[in-house]
DNA sequence: CTGAAAGCGCTTACAG
DNA sequence: CTGAAAGCGCTTACAG
């Protein structure tokens, strides 16, 4: 605490005490400062280079203005990166800081989160996604049942009417909105029910995995990934199947990582901008108005791999 | 604050004052505690689900034991996920939680986590590595020297004597001592001098630098990647010039991405487990001792491309 | 229009 | 062996 300015340097050095300092900096409503008092505390603190002090406020206020966000490692996608700048960014503006935390969130660690920094809220990724609380109408206008849609619909208009959708077979909690939002999208454009595949891990058993799925049901031409790691994974199996892609078998992933346009083929991919979802949780958290908030529609970015 | 349980409450039900029940949970030494007093305090906080005020405290001691990590987007390779967890479960373990920024780390935003959370330390990821403070002798053991000569060390077992380092165009902090080191290894084992190549982010432009790369400097046969990513827009770009890899040009990642194994020819890299690496900067910025912890050695997995 | 006082929950000299 | 008191820096009824 050596050299900090706390708001008694304040008030010494403007002549008034702190109270008055406080209600000053923090405009305080139904306060009546005279003009001229105003500006001498408000000069007095820039001249000493007062910072409120956080933790403090926090003991006072009950919790601190920090933001907890919980995320898994998947920070690859454009979505997850996007999402996390806006939410950022909005949380700066409001005069709050994001932090995040990897680790496994438990009932445990979540307490000990709560008890070591008192955070103004505590956000799970996606958590609007996973509970269908969206934007708008159930996602199906910029949300997630709308991206899920712009993959299955590129397939469509490339002429695929039997489409399966690649799922890690540790089924991440996201697949089953995922795979929900492709079969109603698949059932919209009369394609033939979408088939679920879950993936192996390993490369031989992804390929071994794969050849069934083909196998049982031969009339499959196309396959949308969970993401553009799944995506990755099916091409890799087709390949190594001595198939080819597209021609054989399209594949389309999501959410547009780097590695996509690496690949050979180069993959197709959905890109999601999701910096306005990450705005709109900084200001519902903060209990703010969201409805100037315009989210960006997701576009396929078309590869060679479709 | 509603339900929480306070110090005042312990000691209220164990009939002392709160600076024994102080004294006794944080088991400060130089005090002398009657046994009878210590199980009695200790028994009322366990029934009562006493858990101590991380923000209070905070105040009370003028740090809080968060620790905040800034770290930019790339956690995709195995070293960021292991020094991640190795730093959050260390810390965990002596009672501190880690906190990661993703965003930029600008002295005005440093100066505001700062203010806002008071954390024990503020650590950058990869600080050690840009400032050569290494678990040993310069590295050269178990940190970036070793990491690098494993991979130029790899080509050169596979008989290549004129490689280049590719490194994005923008030219990443870490690159510059990646270059050094592996500078040094090749005079080490007797190679031509290592060749930089600045490779640019499109993939247009990364070929045609790859094709002004081979015509300058004709020999070259094989080339090892800043990171994983660097190295697949390597094999991209040799794949869109029509060389064959690794017949023509040999590529070798660095950091084991999940993406490496998918990509076709699948990407050999540097497998390296930094779990011991972030243990090690929980300890030292916790004033802790280091000496008991072993660094895993790095492996190379070779798969298609070398 | 402004100030004195209490209190958020903890720790630590100091006193007994 | 244990307790009363002060204080970390802030905010907010309450009083004037």
């Amino acid at each position: 605490m050596a050299g900090r300015v706390s708001m008694r340097d304040v008030a010494a050095a403007s002549g008034v005490s702190p109270a008055t300092v406080s209600f000053v900096l923090n405009n305080v409503a139904g306060q009546t400062i005279s003009p001229t008092t105003r500006k001498r505390v408000e000069e007095a603190a820039r001249s000493l280079g007062y910072v409120p002090h956080g933790i403090a406020r926090a003991l006072r206020e009950g919790s601190s203005r920090i933001v907890v966000l919980n995320i898994g490692q998947n920070l690859e996608g454009n979505y997850s990166q996007t999402y996390v700048r806006g939410l950022g960014d909005e949380l700066a503006r409001h005069e709050h800081v994001l932090l995040v935390q990897h680790q496994e969130l438990t009932d445990d660690s979540l307490k000990q989160i709560q008890d070591a920094v008192s955070p103004r809220a505590v956000i799970r990724f996606a958590q609007r996604y996973l509970t269908g609380h969206e934007l708008d109408d159930g996602g199906w206008q910029s949300g997630l049942a709308s991206h899920t849609a712009a993959q299955i619909g590129h397939l469509a208009e490339r002429g695929h009417t039997r489409i399966a959708m690649a799922i890690p077979e540790d089924r991440p909690p996201l697949s089953t909105v995922r795979l929900h939002f492709a079969e109603e999208t698949a059932r919209n454009l009369g394609l033939a029910p979408l088939q679920p595949f879950f993936i192996p891990a390993s490369r031989r058993d992804a390929a071994r995995a794969l050849e069934e799925l083909l196998a049982e049901n031969g009339s499959i031409t196309a396959v949308a990934g969970f993401v553009d790691e799944t995506a990755l994974r099916t091409v890799k199996a087709a390949l190594d199947l001595g198939l080819r892609v597209p021609e054989d078998l399209a594949v389309i992933g999501y959410d547009a990582t780097p590695y996509g346009e690496l690949a050979t083929p180069a993959l197709s991919t959905v890109h999601i901008d999701a910096e306005a979802h990450g705005r709109h949780t900084a200001r519902s958290v903060l209990g703010l108005a969201v409805d100037d908030l315009v989210t960006q529609t997701a576009h396929v970015i078309q590869r060679e791999s479709t």
